[in-house]
RNA sequence: CGGGGCGUAGCUCAGUUUGGUAGAGCGCGUGGUUUGGGACCACGAGGCCGCAGGUUCAAAUCCUGUCGCCCCGACCA
């Protein structure tokens, strides 16, 4: 940012700017976060602060996907914060997934000594507490006292909580030690209804992303070197990015027995047998706010799909002197009740700075809708409608595509039109996520391409024959830093990419296509 | 955790080579003129130069340590 910035000022520019795309994709997605106001780096390492811009869209992320969970049958509850060390090392791979990424509480009181606040080595724990990486063994251990049926059986239970992985490299959203995020964890009486519960909630997630958050995802497998620590198989919704790297955007474990024996949660069956639970569990976090961004924002700023948009309709008044403002407010006024009574979040900015700083600012926090209120438009009868974005055209010059955002509709049609218009935008900005992933999805079958597609042509996602290993997986993260991103379920394989092969590394025979990608 | 870069006003950065009273632009406050794509004038507020030691008559500047941020690796949702 500083070099466009010095370029800038030498053009008695405004210093406000943000990397493009082009020039620096990560210090652009930065530079986002920053400017339009959804988080910041904390005193504490690796933390994030969210902002309110950013925690709106973080509930109504989570009001739509709680409706959905609700939907399907679950409830919510809350488990604690701290597990108790012991817990952790009941399931052995689970346990030592996360065991390098654990904080531990060690003591509970603090002293002063020489004017100084220490730790109180007088109250160390018996047992260390392990701040949860996740809720498994907390809330297994809990299970157990719930379920000796079959009647008690499915438990579907959800929670919203925090949680913590002591991540070395952390980036705003995609990877913080501390993260928000919702864990299912749910009980059932047989293996087929736990992993139909897998399957469906994954389903959830998808319909989540395609239809509110317009990013378009592939649903399938992880591979054995990505699956969850302590899953038989996990689940996940894959989605790609514009800079063609993969972003894991949820996940849904089937667990098998193995949380069940670990925390020994039987049940008595229809039979009168005792039989362990069978379980899933599965999540999306903050994360999917990075991956918001990282799917639709532009050289502008955020852009943020209507349905999770925290403000639909910016009204920007325009006027000169003192009676065009009375005029001009009270109208803006009208116009924003109108707008809230159809159910939209509406801000009138009467800021005392000249519009075109307005419009920038508005534009950068991802507000889909503008409308300008001035004198002209009181005299007309009209509204001045400007939309955050238009699907690009080819070879159209920035003065031409600003031009084609506004448009001037009579009052009446113009208020009666703003939800359809946020409507048909949420629909553009899916299909225009699809165009995206399109263009950077190839179907490959040699190391050649293969090579070529990652270190020529930009990358995306390599939909290819896969029977290699962990370890060949790893040859190929070596070589062009990819990897499986995930094995997709049959329904998910575009026509192009069906049918059996070979492996595009052994050359060993595969029943259908995986797809590789740089992933974040 | 390894390699590289950087920490000076809210932001972006000069100043460090060669030690000598802390700078610019933007932003912020007040007053006035302005307001349909980032307004202008005047006045003003704001920094123990990341932090801690050390060298020196004197440290933003030299030395040591430490913390944080960014980029590239390894690890990960």
């Amino acid at each position: 940012m500083a070099q466009q910035n010095q370029e800038k000022q030498a053009k008695g520019g405004k210093d406000e700017g943000i990397a493009t795309r082009a020039q620096d994709y990560s210090q652009w997605y930065l530079d986002i976060i920053k400017r339009a106001e959804l988080a910041e780096n904390s005193a504490v390492r690796g933390c994030m602060v969210i902002r309110p811009h950013g925690y709106t869209i973080w509930e109504k992320m989570q009001r739509e996907l709680d409706d959905r969970f609700k939907a399907t049958g679950h409830v919510n509850a809350y488990f604690p914060l701290f597990i108790p060390l012991s817990f952790l090392t009941k399931e052995e791979k689970h346990a030592s997934g996360f065991a390098k990424e654990c904080a531990v509480v060690t003591h509970h009181r603090l002293m002063s000594k020489d004017g100084e606040v220490i730790v109180d080595p007088e109250s160390k724990l018996e047992e260390p507490l392990v701040v949860r990486p996740t809720s498994e063994t907390i809330i297994w251990s809990q299970y157990k006292n719930w379920i000796q049926s079959y009647r008690d059986l499915p438990l579907l239970i959800n929670q919203w909580a925090n949680v913590c992985r002591w991540e070395m490299r952390t980036r705003l959203f995609l990877r913080t030690a501390e993260f928000l995020w919702q864990e299912g964890h749910t009980a059932h009486a047989s293996e087929a209804e736990a992993r139909e519960e897998t399957r469906r909630m994954l389903g959830v997630y998808a319909d989540f992303a395609e239809n509110v958050m317009a990013m378009p995802v592939v649903q399938g497998a992880k591979s054995p070197g990505e699956t969850f620590p302590g899953a038989v198989q996990s689940l996940c919704i894959e989605a790609m990015m514009q800079d063609g790297k993969a972003l894991q955007a949820g996940t849904s474990h089937y667990l098998g027995q193995n949380f069940a024996k670990s925390a020994d949660v039987k049940f008595l069956n229809k039979e009168g047998q005792l039989e362990y639970v069978y379980a899933t569990s599965w999540g999306v976090s903050t994360r999917l706010i990075g991956g918001l961004i990282m799917t639709h924002s532009d050289d502008n700023g955020l852009v943020c799909p209507p349905k999770l948009a925290p403000i639909h309709v910016v009204v920007v008044p325009i006027f000169r002197k003192d009676d065009e403002k009375a005029k001009v407010m009270e109208e803006s006024d009208k116009v924003a009740a109108e707008l809230r009574a159809q159910g939209l979040t509406v801000k009138i900015d009467d800021r005392d700075m000249h519009p075109g700083a307005k419009y920038y600012e508005w534009e950068m926090k991802g507000v889909p809708l503008r409308i300008e209120i001035g004198p002209k438009d009181i005299e007309k009868g009209s509204l001045c409608l400007v939309r955050r974005f238009v699907l690009e055209q080819e070879g159209e010059s920035e003065q031409d595509q600003r031009k084609r955002k506004k448009t001037f509709p009579p009052r009446a049609e113009a208020l009666a039109s703003v939800k359809k218009l946020l409507d048909e935008m949420q629909g553009q900005l899916l299909d225009r996520a699809k165009a995206m992933r399109a263009k950077r999805t190839r179907v490959i079958d040699s190391i050649a391409d293969f090579e070529k597609f990652f270190n020529d042509e930009g990358g995306g996602f390599a939909w290819v024959h896969w029977a290699g290993n962990a370890e060949q997986e790893g040859e190929l993260a070596e070589r062009f830093k990819t990897s499986v991103r995930c094995i997709p379920f049959e329904d998910q394989i575009p026509a192009e990419a069906k049918g059996e092969g070979k492996c595009i590394l052994t050359g060993q025979p595969s029943m259908h296509r995986i797809v590789m990608a740089k992933a974040y």
